[in-house]
DNA sequence: GTCTATATGACGATAGAC
DNA sequence: GTCTATCGTCATATAGAC
């Protein structure tokens, strides 16, 4: 758990270089999409720790030591989830906080695609969530180049935004952060969300509103350009 | 764990009234206040599950037993910590969110509060998040009670500030959520903010650019007032 | 390749000496 | 009131039958 990985990648899957392990069949196919599934919504539920690869196991409908079979260790098939998770992470953002775009329609598609995520994938959403909390020790690589880069080319975005007068000057750092804070709390906060509100579950109208107001504070600022110029 | 509490309070130290406990003595107190700090930064840094008694008594300086003999079982301390902390964290709005006020002034002396709570007590803004991340099984009555009154009040302040024309109407729920998700970004995600920004962690000059944009965000959305008129 | 049965170790909790 | 030594439980991981 306090092992630093391999700077290749978050950890991938060390299954398929173990010594003695031929090709991948056909059942294994199946059987490790639904590993991994369940691993997702274990992990999403109680984080990496919390987690038993016995849930995991009854979860996924598998006998619970072809897991370290096809996995390795807890640790392994944590990453490997981890992983995939990060690939979806990133997508959105090069669709949307591109210089072509106008910069309200970039932030207003950026912000749904977030919104939507959230609403679709909220234990993934959880799982990123637990791993930063804990200090990020199975990702710090891939934060520290993938996603710096990724905030460095959003910076380029907002610097010929700016220079068009589509939006004010802003540390693009923060403001990315805010968006993901935001957004991502209708996956994470959720729980504390639908208590106040009084929802059972957070309700579609749920992620409307909160939308409309994520929406608002983001599309307002752009709108002050014309108090700073 | 998946036990759900009296609804009287998060699940107050039930160790005082353990049948056979005589009275508080002189060492207990001083004891019971180092276990609770060690209890938050361990639990902080690792969650409920994460964390063990070893560690909280290590880190405090006693005996394991000792932690059991003070606070019952290791979810009876982790309540007591739970509690302090909500104590804390619902009292700056009574002071900067109120009708009585600017609601510029308002927001600034609310997100400065909320930013410095990130500051200086990270340990404890990340115990919230994992438990709420966890779904908040251990606080929902706090939550579905005293932060729902709490948001009212909000509301309130909010419906106020509009009629005055101070700032546009909104939906206060989702506003408020914002500017938690926003501000507590700055302890529970300070691994991958400082992992973008390439500091080892978070420095003042970090906090106060977080800040500034968290402020452009929200008072420039008060300024909207005019377009929505 | 797949699964049953078991080894190993860590943790929470307590009994009982001081 | 305080702490040493220990118990029972449960989870990861693997050895070995099929």
């Amino acid at each position: 758990m306090t092992e630093t990985l391999p700077p290749s990648s978050v950890g991938r899957a060390v299954h398929r270089t173990r010594p003695g392990t031929p090709r991948p069949g056909i059942p294994r196919q199946a059987a490790e999409a639904a590993i991994l599934a369940a691993a997702e919504r274990v992990f999403g539920l109680h984080g990496f720790r919390g987690a038993s690869v016995n849930e995991i196991a009854r979860e996924a409908g598998v006998p619970k030591p072809n897991i370290h079979y096809y996995f390795g260790t807890k640790e392994e098939l944590y990453c490997s989830v981890l992983e995939n998770i990060m690939t979806f992470w990133l997508r959105d953002a090069d669709d949307w906080l591109v210089p072509e775009r106008r910069a309200r329609e970039g932030f207003e598609g950026y912000i749904r695609a977030k919104m939507a995520f959230s609403r679709e994938r909220p234990d993934a959403s959880r799982i990123f969530a637990y791993e930063v909390l804990q200090g990020a020790g199975n990702i710090h690589h891939y934060l520290s180049t993938t996603l710096r880069e990724h905030v460095a080319r959003r910076a380029r975005t907002f610097e010929v935004w700016h220079r068009e007068r589509q939006m004010p000057a802003i540390d693009p750092v923060h403001l990315m952060f805010a968006i993901w804070s935001m957004t991502q709390a209708y996956a994470d906060m959720s729980a504390q969300i639908s208590a106040v509100t009084g929802h059972a579950v957070l309700h579609d109208s749920d992620f409307e509103a909160g939308l409309q107001t994520i929406l608002r504070l983001v599309l307002g600022f752009c709108n002050d350009i014309e108090d700073r110029a």
